[in-house]
DNA sequence: CTGAAAGCGCTTACAG
DNA sequence: CTGAAAGCGCTTACAG
């Protein structure tokens, strides 16, 4: 465990500045601070609490979040059960309440006697992702995925599933198709709208807009959206929703509305967790385990910390199709009167 | 904030031993331990990352609960927006892992560096909690409560709601009730069977011990729930399930049954967040704000740690009884055979 | 079992 | 802007 002592030799400056640099209390000029910069990070120091030093991983929420969301709380739960397995303790941070405008992220952590972080991003977040990891500080980002060769992350890969389950609602003969889609655009979500829009291109399917359904972050609820949808015109044969809580309420508001699914409405939704397997009729989703992504998300950290693991992670968990009671056939009148229609 | 040096002239020994009470190292006399940790907790001595004091609250499951539930995951949100609003970090600690035999809770906290701590509980692990209350350590309960006077809690009071809920179902006509309870038999659990056993004996209703149905907590499952209870001699024409998950699967599982909700069958759920607003037909339940709780509890160990509030915390918050659309009469001829069987 | 003293990690006036 | 030195909080051989 490297101390300040060993960070001033090796930068070849007094022990005072490496105090200095660490918690910007007067000016050093950029170089040194550079340079001790370079040597916090390479040496890995920590800071310690007494002469003990510290094992703390931090759960940084980069973004607006909610930590009670059925993601990010099943997240939560795998990172509990990895704290059973790895000597390391969990620090909630808060980045907009404590750090420091000058100071770096590193600084940050360092005070904070952090050693690593799991991330948790939204699309007007990314860049505190990309400046975490340009510092060298280690951390993982789990839940989204980056160009930038140094961040590191893990997520689940959901476009390929989501292109093969619009494929088989295409198969069935569904022709129009809504996709229910997050308002914030992170990565995750944007995956998805993509394997929906590559299904309907291959099959020669025209991407009509006013089926791209944007769910207020504020409000996500499922009621709204098939209230939205059934006011159409010409009402879709089957949604995509691509969050668990909006599709539960989706396929309730159906009942509500005596839509009959999936006679009526075929809906596709999205789990995190095992939702799908506690609704009525039982849902067809794409499925992720949120609780692993958070398991493996701490335990790359562990790694990294360890030594064992120097190089980038960028890893993807699998998704999968589970084909349940709320997807079938469209509607028989609806499509062959669509069908004579457009065709 | 006070150092070693000062509980070491308050309790008239030198640091060397201070710091052996601190950390077990080696023998002290139990007398000294005795007088040197009572200081401790008198003067609220805090460990230093550094020479910066730490200002770290924990999260301790002191049993095996699951962070992922609906419960424990409100209270986690409700734990990080008090987090905002207080300058304090949130430790998530490991009590199994790390707590060596031999040291006090006391101990092994401020190894951690944590100031205060707030506790969830299960019926097991409740000497955990008085044995932390003991030490003196500032601590609170949260979603249990305690005879003990030094204990520091904060719940929901379900068990009055419960007997409104259930009295309200028996001015409905129904007679044949079933609680359906986790096995694990925390406080919260036990309110809610006391209300029922309440309200059916002031209404001069004999319990039937088979209408109290214990569900197992590794599979908390609504489908078997309805399975079991409608295959019943006398199957209940009402259901008390006091948990949020499970009183969903219970819903949908009678509907894959074909049992009609109210018409056959009424259901009270029970709600910490807002799942009954997310199920069809809206659920009747007796609700309480979770997410409250865990603001409120961080909150209250905040004040305690500034010194604002040293006398004990035994506060509950209000649960209340949301009427919507899983209760109505019970079914005509069932309850008149019923009646006509045992009057 | 206990204390005086050496010493580590770190911060902070002081001097330049 | 930077270092040598004083000094704080703490731990740990050493001595009794």
């Amino acid at each position: 465990m490297a101390t300040i002592r060993q960070v001033a030799k090796k930068a070849d400056v007094s022990i005072a500045t490496v105090s200095r640099v660490l918690n910007n209390t007067s000016s050093v000029s950029d170089e040194i601070k550079m340079k001790v910069h370079a040597v916090i990070n390479q040496l890995g120091y920590v800071s310690s609490v007494g002469r003990r030093p510290t094992s703390n991983i931090g759960l940084v929420y980069t973004g607006p979040t909610s930590p009670g969301s059925p993601y990010d709380a099943a997240l939560f739960e795998g990172i509990n059960k990895a704290m059973v397995d790895a000597n390391y303790d969990l620090v909630v941070l808060n980045l907009q309440r404590d750090k420091k405008p000058n100071e770096s992220y590193t600084q940050f952590f360092l005070r904070k006697a952090i050693r690593g972080v799991v991330l948790r991003t939204t699309s007007r977040t990314r860049h505190i992702c990309t400046a975490i990891a340009g510092e060298g500080f280690p951390s993982i980002v789990v839940g989204d995925h980056f160009d930038e060769p140094n961040v590191n992350y893990l997520y689940g890969d959901s476009r390929q599933t989501s292109y093969q389950a619009i494929e088989h609602l295409i198969t069935l003969g569904h022709r129009r198709i809504t996709i229910a889609i997050s308002a914030i655009e992170d990565s995750d979500h944007t995956d998805r709208l993509e394997g929906y829009k590559q299904a309907l291109a291959e099959h020669d399917i025209e991407i009509d807009p006013k089926l791209i359904h944007r769910i207020p972050a504020q409000r996500p609820d499922g009621a709204q959206v098939i209230r939205k949808l059934m006011g159409m015109a010409a009402p879709p044969t089957a949604v995509f929703v691509t969050d668990p809580n909006v599709a539960v309420g989706t396929i309730n508001q159906a009942h509500r509305m005596g839509i009959r699914i999936p006679e009526d409405l075929s809906i596709l939704g999205f789990d995190d967790t095992d939702v799908r397997n506690n609704t009525y009729p039982q849902m067809t989703a794409i499925c992720q385990d949120a609780q692993q992504l958070g398991y493996e998300a701490f335990m790359a950290i562990v790694q990294k910390l360890s030594g064992s693991n120097s190089h980038q992670v960028r890893r993807t968990l699998p998704t999968w199709l589970e084909f349940h009671d709320t997807t079938g056939k469209p509607p028989v009148s609806l499509s062959a009167s669509y069908l004579m229609v457009t065709e």
